[in-house]
DNA sequence: TTTGTGACTTACCGTTCGGTAAGTTTCAAG
DNA sequence: CTTGAAACTTACCGAACGGTAAGTCACAAA
């Protein structure tokens, strides 16, 4: 059970409520009755303030994908090297999956279900990142001629890695035991960072 | 509507059509009913074959955990140096999502959804793949003396680049268009082949 | 010809789902 | 003091969920 922090109004709080438990059950797999009985409410006054579930799923995913585009937006205003900046970006993503890994969990949720989920709701929340991180690999020296396919193929890659492993804690740690993940965890940025110069050091 | 082709039976058909089912939407969003529905059955057929839901979504993991181990077998005895071992592993995995692309969804599913699930049923799907993963690594010239999390970091980044693009291809096409997704398609095994040379060409 | 057995079906069961309708309570503005 | 809206509640609704019980039917063995 959350407190409803007396600051924060009700409707932000089902919000973080929605977030953790979509990011871990699921759009099916997490009721409206569950989310708001993390703040001692029953579903009809989740209704009363987002509609339907439908509506609070896309403003979870909506809050995400902003955060996404502010995240990348901060990145290459601190840094003026494109490299360094998608560098600087991709690292801040992997430490936000330690903070905030219910992110990366429903990121990679929508990645599987916005196909069925699509036919409904035809709004691609990723969009205005994946199109920006490829304006940002277009700026690396070597990559200014690279086709907007061959960039996305260099960065998704990274992407890939990145958020792979933000959702596989709790099964890595199962199987290898705590140890083992905390060691993998130290070790995991320094190969990231080689991934990255390798990578984008030798363009297409 | 899926055919019951003559010399397969029922309950192998049920298989091959939850696999397809909990692939697209989840062991939530596919309900036993709209499988057995698939073979023109009712639920209790399915019942009657697999006893629950739980132990169907049970069978259907174990045999892509299964799919998995055999590929790696196959891997390391049709080469004999360890980083073409790997090569052809990670290489043979990027081109089966092509064929089979329900293998990656599940995976993905699986890692998403086992912290909640695992207080049922606590069995590791994946632990002797990942396990026997980090063996062919540290056969690698210069990963002899690599402990399990440093080649375990190594792999999974590749790992994690293939899984993640192998669910993308809805999003992407949606977002980029047919025509940048199969360039993209055409770019990325090239850039995959690059990054693994970068990453176990270095050891930790 | 009887007996079983595997492969199903129809008929249910209790529970939960998302959502509607119609209040009740609180509280600030007029 | 009245009005009205926001923020909820209880009481429902029909549909779908996973699963049980009790058959029906085909067919093979005894």
């Amino acid at each position: 059970m959350l407190e409803k922090s007396p600051n924060e109004d009700t409707r932000t709080a089902l919000l973080r409520a929605a977030t953790r438990l979509f990011a871990e059950k699921g759009f099916y797999g997490a009721s409206i009755a569950a989310i708001a009985r993390e703040l001692d409410l029953t579903k009809q006054a989740l209704i009363h303030h987002f509609g339907s579930k439908e509506r609070l799923y896309g403003e979870v995913l909506q809050q995400i994908a902003d955060e996404l585009v502010a995240a990348m937006v901060e990145a290459t205003s601190d840094q003026a090297d494109p490299m360094a900046q998608l560098e600087l970006l991709l690292t801040r993503m992997y430490d936000t999956h330690k903070t905030r890994p219910e992110q990366s969990r429903l990121l990679m949720r929508e990645l599987l279900d916005n196909r069925p989920r699509a036919e409904r709701a035809d709004t691609w929340y990723l969009k205005s990142f994946l199109k920006g991180l490829v304006v940002v690999v277009q700026r690396i020296p070597g990559w200014q001629s690279a086709s907007e396919a061959e960039a996305l193929a260099a960065v998704y890659q990274l992407l890939g890695a990145i958020s792979y492993y933000a959702i596989s804690e709790p099964t890595l740690t199962r199987i290898f035991g705590k140890a083992t993940y905390a060691e993998l965890d130290e070790a995991f940025p320094t190969r990231l960072r080689l991934l990255m110069r390798a990578s984008f050091e030798r363009p297409p």
